[in-house]
DNA sequence: TAGATTGTTAATCGATTAACAATC
DNA sequence: TAGATTGTTAATCGATTAACAATC
């Protein structure tokens, strides 16, 4: 049988196969640049305009934006607002997803307040303490549990998501007590390999350490390297 | 801190061409599993067995680590502390970069008690409070400064780094103050775009709104997106 | 209609993987 | 020497850019 007929009968309907890695990892600065846009009162845009914004082409943003559907309209360009609802929904703004920090600690504390978790639609619902001095306390109006209390406050309320912004040594450990409780998402801040099958759990990683180690190394060789970085 | 190694790049026709922005972010996690290796006493590895333990091909080390040079020897595989010492040096740990962070909030107070700087040869030697509040206590040792003191601590001590932990609304201002006085990186936390030519400064941005964002649209998929990453 | 700009296909470029000769 | 494993070249793959027909 032909291969190509094949693989259009295998991608049902005529859905689209699944964005690279590298166009999903490109939306949030598309997001960023259309809120700025909103702030500013313009209402509509063409590729080539946002792509001189952006420092990037115009052919790659419109195909980066054709892996989700036809946002732009010929001779007119993208309408901002509609647009960036297409790329909040993309990003799962509105999904409502409900998350859990734990470590109590400067980083956990430091994250809860930051509006970060409020603007992109994600609720935390509450902190865990692994040292037992928060305890009982509550955090910009989150409260903070003991650990010990992860599975109970789990299973009574609906939880997506858990940061990891506790000591290195207690992640792989609370990892795997998550992943047993059917969460969905881990936010790894540690910079400890967490080796789960995205059937298991998605992990994203916040690797600090690698990051200024990255910095330091441009420094060092004067390189331009914000390839890889959604800036 | 060796301002003269590219343009050995540029003199000596032999040299190799800079290593792609590609390369140089998989090194920190190179870094790291090294780490691991040495800490279990390991202290010879090849290719092959690296790679199974990092989920990556042989080939992409061996191409990785000979944009640098060949720190391998045939027949027997990589000298573990050898390999460590090189990604090390290449990674500017022993550069002795001294930084400053700029913000005594939540964060910038998360970040002094971290032990990555420490652990990847970055001396923190202040902080710069903008809000009064901090000012004249100290953070784990570090002292606090005003943020009116910038230019004059700058002046009399050798920083080559600013960690950007402020409240948004500063950061443009500070980021430029920054570039004025020669400093040679910043590590950008608030999620503001920076747009200067690496003439000016390197800047490494930690756009924790971007990876949380990414996580939600990987949950909502089932993405795995492990690609752009370091892990 | 004419001009503008998208959506999409084709061409280019770069990065990853495979293969193998060099050599320890 | 024989076996192992690198360093490096060649082949493949995917992502970016350019071009252009479709169409608003």
């Amino acid at each position: 049988m032909n291969n190509d007929v094949k693989n259009e009968v295998e991608i049902k309907g005529n859905e689209r196969p699944d964005p690279s890695p590298a166009v999903i990892r490109r939306l949030p600065r598309y997001y960023r640049y259309l809120c700025e846009l909103i702030a500013r009162g313009i209402t509509r845009i063409s590729s080539n305009e946002l792509a001189h914004m952006m420092h990037v082409t115009a052919s790659q943003i419109r195909q980066d934006l054709n892996c989700f559907g036809g946002f732009g309209q010929q001779g007119y360009g993208y309408n901002v607002n509609y647009l960036f609802a297409k790329i909040s929904d993309i990003l799962g703004v509105s999904a409502g997803f409900k998350a859990i920090i734990i470590g109590a600690g400067d980083l956990g504390r430091a994250l809860v307040h930051l509006s970060m978790f409020e603007k992109r639609g994600v609720d935390i619902c509450a902190l865990f303490d692994t040292s037992n001095e928060a305890e009982g306390k509550d955090c910009a109006g989150v409260p903070v549990y003991s650990i010990d209390e992860l599975e109970k406050f789990c299973e009574e309320n609906q939880v997506d998501i858990a940061v990891l912004a506790c000591p290195k040594h207690l992640v792989k450990d609370i990892a795997a007590r998550c992943v047993s409780l059917g969460l969905k998402g881990l936010w790894n801040y540690m910079g400890v390999e967490l080796e789960y099958s995205d059937k298991d759990i998605i992990v994203e990683n916040m690797h600090l350490g690698d990051s200024l180690m990255i910095l330091n190394c441009r420094i060092c060789r004067n390189i331009s390297c914000d390839d890889g970085e959604s800036e």
